[in-house]
DNA sequence: TAGATTGTTAATCGATTAACAATC
DNA sequence: TAGATTGTTAATCGATTAACAATC
């Protein structure tokens, strides 16, 4: 039996955050060789319950076989289709500083399927320089670039001055979705996606659970 | 009525997790001279319920005021010293690649308390290269390092292969966190603290979000 | 005082876990 | 067939929201 989790609705965010975990440890049991794998072991492996995994899979359809457990292959391939990772995604990197600069150089997101076909930054002084075969460009060539390619993503990687300006003119230009590093919330329509990858706050947590220790048990 | 948040016990992750985007729009509202404000105007600020905020705050004790509101000067001080952000912490980088000399030049964190000491790498070739007055030294001298230092956090930023093994020998000189960028789960003891930054999972999850598009709705 | 807004309890909602019949 | 393990329903647990008495 399989779903059709292309109609999948309504699934929680909670579910789709565990995915690409499972895709990694999936992919590296498919590497490792391994053809089969149950809810029981692989709940042993990566520290959750066997429950919940065959829960959140059922979300998407009955990949599983009484009796027998997972294909790794198949399972493997077929949450990377859920994840869209069969489909290209073109994106457009818009700052080109240190952590922009890192992320267009870092080749592991194009074997996935997220092909950086432009950069972007507001510096004159780096306009023209090349990063990984791609010319940086001034800001204002960010509507026509778009004209002609198709980009979907735009990856934010400036300062949050400017940021919330920036994503509502990408938006009137046609983007999809943002993967927004600048340390604001964007303010776009509902059906503009954005996913936040918030490093300050990400340490701030860090600093969280280490301080609880001191003063607590 | 103030709650003595150091002996703060069994705080769910869902609320610490939300603490630092409070800290960070109370920063805001402090840096343009906002004086006061009720969980109400902060919930349409920040599109949350008002009952949430409320209920979070109060997990570490009473800030606010009946009839009053929140200071957001002082709210916003106790929100930074329950973050620990009083506290400074000194870091080592481990892996001075794009990304990890992208974070070492980042210089908010620094401002926060979060100080980079050392950066070290397996790459003899970039050794004695000096990124932000660090010298980049080799692994082999982690472990002297650490003792002659007060180190607290590792950041690994280190390729997957490689990335548990280190982290363990890191735990063995005394390490208390890890702010982990490689694509793998670490194995450490109960009491150290991990917080993951898997890139290529965030980008994931953007990927569902616009593929649910096209198939859905 | 009257109005506003908190702190906190109670109600609701959703997510996780347990259990087990279905079935390979 | 017997054993194993899924898919799925039911039970539990936790987190969010609503309500309101306390109080500034």
């Amino acid at each position: 039996m399989r779903g059709n989790y292309l109609e999948a609705k309504g699934i929680s965010s909670a579910v789709i955050s565990r995915l690409p975990r499972y895709y990694r440890y999936l992919g590296e049991l498919n590497d490792e060789g391994v053809e089969r794998i149950s809810s029981k072991e692989l709940s042993r492996l990566m520290k959750v319950t066997a429950s919940q995994i065959r829960q959140d899979l059922n979300n998407f359809g009955g990949f599983g076989q009484q009796g027998y457990g997972y294909n790794v292959k198949y399972l493997y391939e077929e949450i990377g289709n859920i994840l869209g990772l069969d489909k290209k995604h073109n994106l457009i990197l818009i700052g080109a500083g240190n952590l922009g600069q890192a992320l267009a150089n870092y080749v592991n997101f194009e074997k996935r399927g997220f092909i950086i076909r432009g950069i972007f930054d507001c510096n004159k002084s780096i306009h023209g320089k090349v990063i990984r075969g791609i010319t940086v460009r001034p800001m204002e060539e960010i509507e026509s670039f778009m004209a002609d390619n198709d980009i979907d993503i735009a990856v934010l990687t400036i300062p949050k001055t400017g940021a919330v300006e920036v994503a509502n003119r990408l938006v009137s230009y046609g983007i999809k979705g943002f993967w927004n590093f600048a340390h604001v919330d964007l303010n776009v329509p509902d059906h503009i996606e954005v996913e936040n990858v918030h490093l300050s706050e990400s340490l701030m947590k860090l600093s969280y659970n280490l301080g609880c220790r001191k003063g607590g048990k």
